[in-house]
DNA sequence: AGCACGCCGACT
DNA sequence: GTCGGCGTGCTC
């Protein structure tokens, strides 16, 4: 008599089944398992699931299967032990949370590779593995008593603060610390404390970006491989290759790795024995953003170490007005607690001097005041350097013929084709239709065509136009060097830019925000926001809490190096001096913003004062995507949450896929949750109604970030 | 989502 | 006469 088994697999987030599906074998497999089942005619992995499904609760139930129907197990994955149940817990969640089905959710969690390994592989491989650790790592012994006196630094009162704080209670923690408070420093000495207080402990930290993750390793490994081991410090995010990825995830399953870094995705390490988890620059939007299952890794984060009793710890010198408003005193009902760290370590020095420079009063048309121009020539002769940023690739963002108007559009986008003029293109940003530039304009012939507004490429051409000539006090020529996406293409090419710049060979760096998050440029000693402008009157309800927490974060590459700090400056070129944003920025005076921009947030309804989503429809047509929201509210028939009318997204249309969304607000998380819930069965049938033809696919987006 | 099967246009 | 377009349907 064979078992029956419970096995979850990874079916499609609209597919109308439920994920977990019924196999048999010889006997029965712990909760948990890894196991290779035929779907289809498809081998794939499974999960054994006792669980309830409980994302396919609301979907129609079927009558069950005729066990002799039923096909076999092909294999167990023996060697990897069963997934634990506070893993499913956060995997359940997540599913329900989000809006997804649930094996989409938990498959995707696991590493690429292990989802196409036969049992035989992950065998060979576990053979290996084995035989790699048990090589003798060193002289180090793990269970005696690590010793980190005279390789840890001294920590400030303020730092002692809140370490006590975070060993003294639960959490979670915001860590709201200026720009060089040493917030890195608390997090080393708090995953620290967690690992030597039990042999055992393991430590998730996030980062926002993979290029944040070298320098956050190098720290790691320097602090803590001595000790524990060079194997103890593994990183886990998209950008390792396939076997790196696998080798790392199966070293947080196993526990021998004690220290997992990584980007967003690393919140889905399995770690049976995790104690902490910090989320660094907590306010990232990349924490949430992302295709498939839209979840938030911060978010999760804090819901994880509930469930696994883990302390988290979440920093940032600008928080998300989301943790900001959670961390009010908690007589007030705030959740999180918050821990300030408001001074620079190691100096009395004040954070750079912000000016704002009026554009109003400049030529028109300038790209550099001549404040500015004249400030940047200052420094570079006395061999400083400056960094300039603008948030935007290319010359320019848009190509035009005087003559019959003509606009360098996109012809599968709702976009303007940039204008890169180092090899003579135009690009679209957003579905990567390039051609050639055009000698002529293409509907009239007029061979006078010109570019509008003004991107990376050109700031860097004109800087070095306007200060070709000058030279350093060495008497070498002035360098010029761009970063940007663009620039660092190729694998490896950011690290060679930033080693130049770290080098002293870069006297003016020019570049995207890329070059605003993380890095240290100890000698900088300017930095100018180009034309930050274009956030103050977005539609985009959080257009002003990333140019705060963006142009703070570039304030903080400025005057790093003590010598230097004291004429340290952050310049902003604006049409809009007197904007309050600016004021805020000036006074580095978070609270105040933070303060500001919930006072509007609560009145207009908006979040963390309501609970949103977004319902996103892709289709070939437009009208095929308006008809599956105008039906998808029609049955939603509910008075407890508020539906919006659906409109197209602000681009409209991307590789010819028109795409339209639609609000849904309501006051109470709950209530939200209960009716998407329900409202998913409704939303599949929809699908199939004949005016949604067309329609190619659509998805929940909980907690969005609207753009 | 994959991966089939299935029925109509431009190529060897 | 085939190769292949993507429409529809299924996966324990």
């Amino acid at each position: 008599m064979k078992a029956i088994l419970d096995v979850l697999v990874q079916t499609p987030a609209h597919a109308e089944m439920g994920s977990v599906l019924s196999y048999r074998w010889h006997t029965s497999l712990p909760n948990g398992s890894l196991v290779r089942v035929p779907l289809g005619k498809r081998e794939v992995l499974g999960i054994v699931w006792a669980g309830t499904d409980a994302t396919a609760d609301m979907r129609i139930t079927k009558p069950p299967l005729d066990p002799d129907k039923l096909r076999d197990v092909i294999g167990v994955l023996a060697g990897i032990a069963p997934l634990g149940a506070t893993w499913q817990a956060l995997v359940t969640f997540s599913a329900q949370y989000y809006q997804r089905s649930l094996g989409e959710v938990a498959l995707a969690a696991l590493p690429p590779q292990l989802r196409e390994m036969s049992p035989i592989q992950v065998e060979r491989r576990m053979v290996r593995l084995d035989k790699a650790t048990q090589r003798p790592t060193g002289v180090h012994n793990k269970t005696s008593s690590p010793n980190f006196e005279g390789s840890t630094p001294s920590l400030t009162p303020e730092q002692s603060q809140v370490l006590d704080a975070m060993r003294n209670h639960a959490g979670p923690f915001l860590l709201f610390g200026a720009t060089g408070s040493g917030k890195t420093e608390v997090y080393l000495q708090s995953v620290q404390q967690v690992l030597v207080a039990d042999p055992l402990a393991q430590a998730l930290v996030m980062v926002p970006e993979i290029n944040l993750t070298p320098q956050l390793e190098e720290r790691f490994r320097a602090r803590f491989c001595s000790t524990f081991g060079d194997a103890a410090v593994v990183s886990l995010h998209s950008g390792m290759t396939n076997p790196q990825r696998l080798n790392s995830w199966l070293a947080a399953h196993s526990g021998a790795a004690r220290i997992v870094l990584g980007t967003r995705m690393a919140i889905f390490a399995s770690m049976p024995h995790l104690r902490l988890i910090v989320v660094d620059e907590e306010h990232d939007p990349s924490y949430k953003s992302g295709d498939g299952a839209r979840y938030s890794a911060r978010d999760l984060s804090v819901y994880r170490g509930k469930l696994e009793n883990a302390k988290v710890l979440m920093g940032s010198a600008t928080p998300s007005l989301e943790s900001w408003y959670h961390s009010r005193p908690a007589l007030e009902g705030g959740r999180y607690m918050r821990l300030h760290m408001p001074s620079r370590v190691g100096t009395n020095r004040p954070m750079p001097l912000v000016r704002r420079v009026d554009m109003n009063h400049q030529a028109r048309g300038a790209v550099f005041s001549t404040q500015l121009l004249e400030a940047i020539k200052v420094r570079v002769l006395r061999g400083e350097q400056c960094m300039l940023f603008l948030n935007r690739r290319g010359y320019a963002p848009v190509l035009h013929c005087d003559a019959c108007g003509w606009k360098s559009a996109c012809t599968h986008c709702s976009a303007f084709r940039v204008f890169h003029k180092l090899d003579r293109t135009l690009r679209c940003h957003h579905c990567g239709y390039t051609d050639r530039v055009p000698r002529a304009c293409p509907d009239c012939g007029n061979l006078d065509i010109g570019s509008q507004g003004r991107g990376t490429e050109q700031i860097e051409e004109h800087i070095t136009e306007l200060l070709g000539h000058l030279a350093r006090p060495n008497g070498e020529p002035i360098r010029v060097m761009r970063i940007d996406a663009d620039s660092t293409r190729l694998k490896g090419s950011l690290q060679t830019q930033l080693a130049a710049v770290h080098a002293g060979e870069i006297d003016v760096l020019v570049g995207t925000q890329m070059i605003a998050k993380g890095h240290d440029f100890r000698r900088v000693t300017l930095v100018a926001a180009i034309n930050p402008d274009g956030a103050l009157f977005s539609a985009d309800y959080r257009a002003q809490e990333r140019l705060f927490s963006l142009l703070l974060q570039a304030a903080g590459r400025a005057g790093r190096d003590a010598a230097m700090g004291e004429q340290s400056e952050v310049w902003i070129q604006t049409f809009q001096p007197a904007h309050p944003i600016y004021a805020a920025i000036k006074a580095y005076d978070y609270p105040a913003f933070a303060h500001m921009q919930l006072k509007e947030r609560e009145q207009g309804g908006m979040p963390p004062f309501s609970f949103q989503a977004l319902v996103r429809a892709e289709a070939r047509t437009q009208e095929a995507a308006l008809a599956f929201l105008a039906a998808a509210s029609a049955a939603a028939q509910t008075d407890s949450v508020f539906i919006y009318s659906a409109v197209p997204m602000s681009m409209q249309r991307v590789a010819n896929v028109e795409r339209t969304q639609m609000l849904i607000e309501c006051s109470n998380r709950a209530v939200l949750q209960k009716f998407l819930s329900n409202w998913q069965a409704a939303l599949h049938r929809c699908r199939s109604l004949p005016e949604c033809k067309g329609l190619i696919r659509w998805a929940i987006d909980v907690d969005p970030i609207l753009v």
